[in-house]
DNA sequence: GCTATTTTAGACCGAATGGTCTATATTTGA
DNA sequence: TCAAATATAGACCATTCGGTCTAAAATAGC
């Protein structure tokens, strides 16, 4: 049987992510948390023992939502190219309509932990790596399944792809304005067209 | 002559606009800024209201900064071509060697001042449409010269360029590797010589 | 060089911070 | 059902937070 810590624990951090993933780790208050949670100082700190391990755990959460959440989108599709198109799609529209309220916890948290916060900005770069190495893994499908040209550079496209995603992401929740990204992704797809064999 | 307390304001400027740079507004401290400064609280609060007011001129500073040294780049080249070469350059190795100590002001702010502190997103997102403005305005004189083809989308195209240094930046300070945004800035270069008509 | 004005040092303030600890309440296993 | 183990409430703590205020120091105008 699951133990009933080990619920208020996920309960605690399901409540934080989105605290942290808005305001970052400083500007988040304990008190905050308490607020969120309904719970008292004993209940949070008899469950974790600082708020910087809170933190650390919240932003694993957040992370693991959105990829769960992008990975259910990749794998409905078949084809390299129509994969790449699911996760244009999933991005479409989410600076006003995230899977964690704040939009992209990689973003915020790679800023927000640089300078300030080592091993979160350990977990976040982890997070890149991972979320960079399915990119590529999935153009190269393509390349090895002869849908893609030989000569596509699957590194150097995924962090392309995803730079232009981020950078959207920024303009987007900067400027209120979803146009950004979703004009981006728009390029995107036209762009991984390119990808393709003559026909 | 240059009153003292606006000598002595400009000197807390330029000491706490790399500490707010690096570490965002929450995570700096008055504190902080009296370290930097070697000043006591009067000497600070003689000159201004709040933190947040030296956290607004601080950007406001720092965005100078950026957009100055990046100017003259840009004033030194004759073709529009030439002159997005030199904004790529400019950025080559920017995420270890910025103007600023602590990155791109607009992508730390960005992601800082959301949710936190209205004003400042305020002014990054103005600092936003200005950049945007100078790359379109760039590339929509390089249309009209005939330097460029005449379909070339400026304004999606100034957003894309932009998207991908940002998006790079965040990559580079997240790995502590120059190489995401320089091979991005590489990318780049090819990509703004296909804006040239055919010779 | 003297005085009127401006600027700064730093003691001080209340509020909020992250965190501890104990007594109580809840859950668990037999 | 009841005792042992676990989990939570919330009073409490030292520290730091942003900010004020007064007296001293530095500056400016003459």
């Amino acid at each position: 049987m699951i133990s009933k810590s080990a619920q208020t624990k996920q309960f605690i951090i399901e409540k934080a992510a989105p605290l942290f993933n808005k305001k970052g780790f400083a500007a988040t208050s304990m008190n905050d948390i308490l607020t969120a949670t309904g719970l008292a100082k004993g209940g949070v700190y008899g469950n974790f023992e600082s708020k910087e391990e809170i933190a650390l755990m919240a932003f694993e959460y957040a992370n693991d939502c959105l990829m769960n959440a992008l990975s259910g989108k990749i794998r409905q599709e078949v084809s390299a190219y129509d994969k790449l198109v699911a996760i244009f799609n999933f991005y479409y529209n989410y600076s006003i309509d995230p899977v964690l309220e704040g939009g992209c916890p990689l973003l915020n948290t790679a800023i927000d932990s640089d300078f300030n916060f080592p091993e979160l900005k350990e977990k976040a770069a982890q997070a890149l790596t991972k979320m960079l190495g399915s990119l590529e893994y999935i153009i190269n499908k393509g390349i090895s399944n002869k849908e893609f040209r030989k000569k596509v550079n699957a590194k150097a496209e995924s962090s392309l792809i995803f730079s232009v995603i981020e950078g959207g992401m920024m303009m987007s929740r900067l400027n209120d304005d979803p146009r950004y990204l979703n004009n981006l992704l728009a390029y995107l797809k036209v762009h991984v067209k390119n990808y393709k064999k003559k026909s």
